[in-house]
RNA sequence: GGCCCGGUAGUUCAGUUGGUUAGAACGCCAGCCUGUCACGCUGGAGGUCGACGGUUCGAGCCCGUUCCGGGUCGCCA
């Protein structure tokens, strides 16, 4: 038998069934497992599709028998041979009614005993499997995240082709914009000093592709952010990125929903359409963030009214200093909410910014204890009790403070912890929710300054274009994000194309000439030369992926990830720079000895 | 940068109040075995207890420092 040649391999594992019963067949694979019986042996051969059973018994002439009983995990082989039905089937095997009656075995590479087994739900270490990732990314889990993530991105490219988008390649070298994100920065050999950066978004040039009169855009594009790593945050990522132009944001929202429908259509995913809008307002009221994950109610209750002037000091001081008081319901939750635990949840909110947690617990049989009962009368208590929607058995939480923003956030957070602790997320549902009415500024308390929120280049809404100057808070931008189970996926906008108008922007940001000149001159060149209007959105495709496969962390969807300190541990990359490459770049400069430093 | 959790055979873990030679399972190696499929049976090899320092007659265990990993807050226009 010839590998290369003549004697190809004819089948996948995974492919073969009964039907095949009598044909000859050519696979090839790694060894899963060898069982020898002694005069009987069996090998599960196992390929990208799945695994496949191959027989050495008497039939065998001696020296293939040998050849098989030589056989360990992970070794590389290719057989030849008749399939035929088993006379003891396997019912946990898709091909578990056949086996192949070896003829020829070729043994196309040996392996050292792998560091971890390759099997389905490993058990394994992350970090040791992430060493080993081209063995780990053999294992069956991985080989299908990744399998689906090339479906995904191939159903993306049929999408927005059929759609008339074009794909363009932007630049992965590109200017540094000190804005938004850190950079990662490359050095540059011609011009020492001077530095390239690495493209959080290709954001600019895709508006210059709308410029240029391209129309309508895409690309799967690989886009880098120098920022801490999370579960669902890699320093190196894919957006399916996209502009149109002559385009307003409902038509834009309407042509990525066509999208996740077209994904819902090709994969079966049981998405609920058209899918649900939600004012950035009403997001924050109800559920404490601005990418709800709307899977379980447990939603936030506004008790200021009914608690003010009742004399609890903690309550009337947030409320005169022109804060609120809001809270959250835990529905049943009264024996898995000790005092213990509550303990702990007290601490977690005060980890990120509460004063204090207060709350009340409802036993089954009505007794009502709480840390705050003893400064309310009896009657404010039970107005609490009916604004929470509380019964016995139920937890109420409250927080109070001066802040509103910080309410809302510590009860967001508190609320998904809560869902996470009382396990109330159902498993397989996929919640898609556009959350809208982005406002257009947001109020950065480092520089005690305005910022844009999403961009400088978003337009404002037509009706916020009257009271830019006069009231930031409530500008209101033409951006939406499209959510899913509680992260965000996507954020998209209209741009502004009217230099006039971009120019007030820059303004109220705080941006001079000079400074505008220098970070987008050319965007605001190009503008003068006749932009169409048009919008644009970019789509976290490994998010995207992710949670359509269920899984918990990027890395699980992602081939070759980064681990938490933004290394790469089988590459074990960032390296030390060699110091001859420095020198090159002109990062370090060649020592020059010192005359007369006799001593060393 | 803050907080929480973790690091003991190749792998997953156990390890009592600080006390003899650090254990188990799986994997690995060898032998036996004709229908296994997590094959079975018998035997064997395999350890810098993350690293460094300290306390102690004695440290896997206590203390300090540090490295590495996970989660999270800050950060992520």
């Amino acid at each position: 038998m010839d590998a290369m040649g003549k004697n190809k391999r004819t089948h996948y594992c995974g492919d073969l069934r009964l039907a095949h019963a009598g044909q000859a067949v050519t696979v090839a694979g790694w060894v899963q497992r060898q069982r020898d019986l002694g005069a009987l042996i069996f090998i599960d051969l196992r390929d990208r599709s799945g695994i496949l059973q191959l027989a050495f018994d008497e039939a065998c002439p001696a020296a293939l028998f040998e050849k098989a009983r030589g056989l360990r995990s992970e070794f590389v082989v290719m057989a030849r041979g008749v399939v035929r039905e088993r006379s003891a089937k396997n019912a946990e095997l898709p091909t578990g009614e056949v086996e192949i009656a070896v003829e020829e075995l070729l043994l196309l590479a040996k392996s050292e005993t792998p560091p971890f087994e390759i099997i389905e739900n490993c058990p394994t270490a992350e970090l040791t499997r992430l060493k080993y990732r081209y063995l780990d990314l053999r294992r069956p889990d991985l080989q299908r995240n990744l399998l689906m993530r090339s479906r995904i991105a191939k159903i993306t490219r049929d999408y927005f082709d059929e759609n008339g988008f074009i794909e363009i390649e932007t630049p992965m070298l590109i200017k540094s914009t000190p804005e938004g994100a850190r950079d990662y920065i490359v050095p540059s050999r011609i011009r020492p000093g001077s530095v390239y950066a690495l493209p959080q978004s290709p954001q600019l040039y895709k508006q210059l592709c709308m410029v240029a009169g391209f129309d309508r855009y895409f690309q799967l594009a690989r886009s880098f952010r120098d920022e801490d790593l999370r579960a669902d945050r890699q320093p190196e990522f894919t957006q399916i990125d996209l502009e149109m132009s002559f385009t307003e944001l409902p038509a834009l929202l309407d042509m990525v929903e066509g999208y996740i429908k077209r994904l819902d259509e090709k994969l079966g995913l049981g998405i609920q359409f058209p899918i649900p809008r939600l004012p950035y307002r009403e997001a924050l009221e109800r559920y404490g963030s601005d990418k709800p994950d709307t899977r379980y109610g447990m939603e936030l209750f506004d008790a200021s009214g009914v608690v003010s002037g009742g004399g609890f000091a903690v309550f009337d001081g947030a409320l005169e200093a022109g804060g609120c008081v809001r809270g959250l319901t835990a529905k049943g939750a009264f024996a898995a909410l000790t005092r213990k635990e509550i303990d702990k949840l007290t601490e977690l909110v005060r980890g990120v910014g509460a004063k204090g947690l207060a709350w009340a617990r409802f036993a089954q049989d009505g007794t009502l204890s709480s840390s705050f009962g003893k400064f309310l009368t009896e009657e404010t208590m039970q107005a609490l009790l009916r604004t929470a929607q509380a019964a016995p058995g139920d937890v109420v939480f409250l927080v109070a403070d001066a802040k509103n923003s910080l309410v809302l956030s510590v009860l967001g957070l508190l609320r998904q912890e809560l869902a996470k602790k009382l396990a109330l997320i159902p498993k397989g549902k996929l919640n898609f929710l556009w959350v809208t009415e982005f406002p257009f500024f947001d109020w950065d308390e480092e520089s005690q300054s305005f910022v844009a929120m999403h961009h400088a280049f978003t337009a404002p809404t037509d009706e916020s274009l009257a009271i830019l100057e006069s009231d930031k808070a409530g500008v209101v931008a033409k951006a939406a994000d499209l959510t899913l189970n509680g992260i965000e996926l996507s954020s998209g906008s209209v741009r502004i194309t009217d230099p006039a108008l971009q120019a007030r922007i820059f303004a109220l940001l705080g941006l001079s000439e000079e400074e505008i000149q220098q970070k987008f001159g050319f965007l605001v060149d190009a503008f003068r030369y006749g932009p169409p209007p048009h919008c644009g959105m970019g789509l976290g495709l490994d998010r995207v992926v992710m949670q359509l496969l269920g899984c918990e962390s990027l890395r699980d969807v992602t081939a070759f990830p980064k681990v938490q300190n933004a290394s790469e541990p089988m590459t074990d990359c960032p390296a030390p720079a060699d110091e001859a490459q420095l020198l090159e770049l002109g990062l370090r400069r060649a020592e020059v000895k010192k005359e007369g430093n006799t001593n060393g």
